[in-house]
DNA sequence: AGGCATATTTGCAGGGTATGCAGAAGTGTA
DNA sequence: TACACTTCTGCATACCCTGCAAATATGCCT
């Protein structure tokens, strides 16, 4: 029931744009009360959001913290793409859903909100991973500050790298644009103009 | 009548939470009726996010274009916030208001969203930057996608900056606090682990 | 099958945001 | 005072969401 709820809201969102859809059509397309719709999904928000992105399972963290590579940001972005794509489920529901977030202003607003929670969690693993790798000139404060820049560096790749992903053309792999991405970062930081 | 109503939202707001505070009870303290609330602002959102953050005038544009100095990430964070902080008003209230944003994911988002609407516009002044510069050698598209880099980088620095800005303990100037940020975002860059 | 406990589903009342529309109230002018 | 014009207001309506209690379905035991 969850999951037909989700795929309809899904499907009619995308058909017809976020706010014209009411959670009323949604459960008369699946025969049920509205009243159900909100005890499964709390919002009409959340049928379109789907579950929460996970954070990166024990071992991903595990090598990021005591397998660096000599760069920060790539190996934190390859934690959080590997974590992401490992999902998987529907894959044409993930990418139509997506899409009808991605187009919807409202939606991408509450997304990055909700991801954005756990950034916190992700500050303290790069730290971790300062420490670990024998950091120790360094105050809790300045590592933090510059876990805290990484990670604020890692929301613009990925912003970027989600525009790129979206766009209409689309056919490389994530990994390929997030390589191409941090080439990208290291161009715009060291040459001049 | 518009000023104080956003002025009456605001101050509620930062006192009860954005979610506590009813349009009714705004309209009471401000002795008018919700209709004309909505006739004035439109959404309770409208009122706690006051004007549209401003794009950046066309003589800071200007200088941004052609008076390069070989960093574009400093040169453009230094545009924007300039554009940023020569609002001015009532600071007394615009301090509140960031705040209340700030301490309110719903709004946060909602803030960050609209603010992304002007992204496209500052991609186009990036990429004119490089043809002023004299970046004949790269491709229209090579030179979008590296002013599309620029900005999501500095959306990251100034998240990680409002972030700092909005911490209890604030006594820096914004100048100093970008300054910060971009040595911290080279260290990042260049030193390893 | 009948009876029973539990879980799921539902209806209903109500509070909140927001919009369209038409009429009321205020304002200035001849 | 009469008129035009702007501003404000009330009312009806649509939609989102929540709490509560009743109805329904489900599984199990005798």
């Amino acid at each position: 029931m969850l999951e037909q709820l989700e795929r309809t809201a899904v499907e009619l969102a995308a058909e017809h744009g976020y706010d014209a859809v009411t959670v009323e059509m949604i459960c008369e397309a699946c025969m049920t009360s509205p009243r159900t719709f909100y005890n499964y999904l709390g919002s009409k928000e959340a049928a379109i959001l789907g579950p929460r992105t996970p954070f990166a399972s024990e071992e991903q963290v595990r090598r990021f913290v005591h397998e660096p590579t000599d760069d920060v940001l790539v190996d934190f972005l390859t934690m959080v793409i590997d974590s992401l794509t490992e999902v998987a489920v529907d894959p044409a529901l993930y990418r139509l859903r997506q899409r009808v977030i991605y187009t919807t202003p409202e939606l991408s607003a509450k997304r990055l909100a909700i991801d954005g929670e756990m950034e916190a969690r992700y500050r303290a693993v790069v730290v971790e991973r300062f420490r670990a790798a024998g950091r120790t000139e360094a105050t809790d404060a300045e590592l933090d500050d510059e876990a805290h820049m990484v990670i604020a560096l890692s929301r613009g790749v990925l912003t970027y790298t989600a525009a790129k992903w979206y766009e209409p053309g689309f056919d490389r792999t994530v990994r390929e644009l997030i390589e191409n991405s941090i080439v990208l970062v290291r161009r715009v930081l060291t040459t001049s103009s």
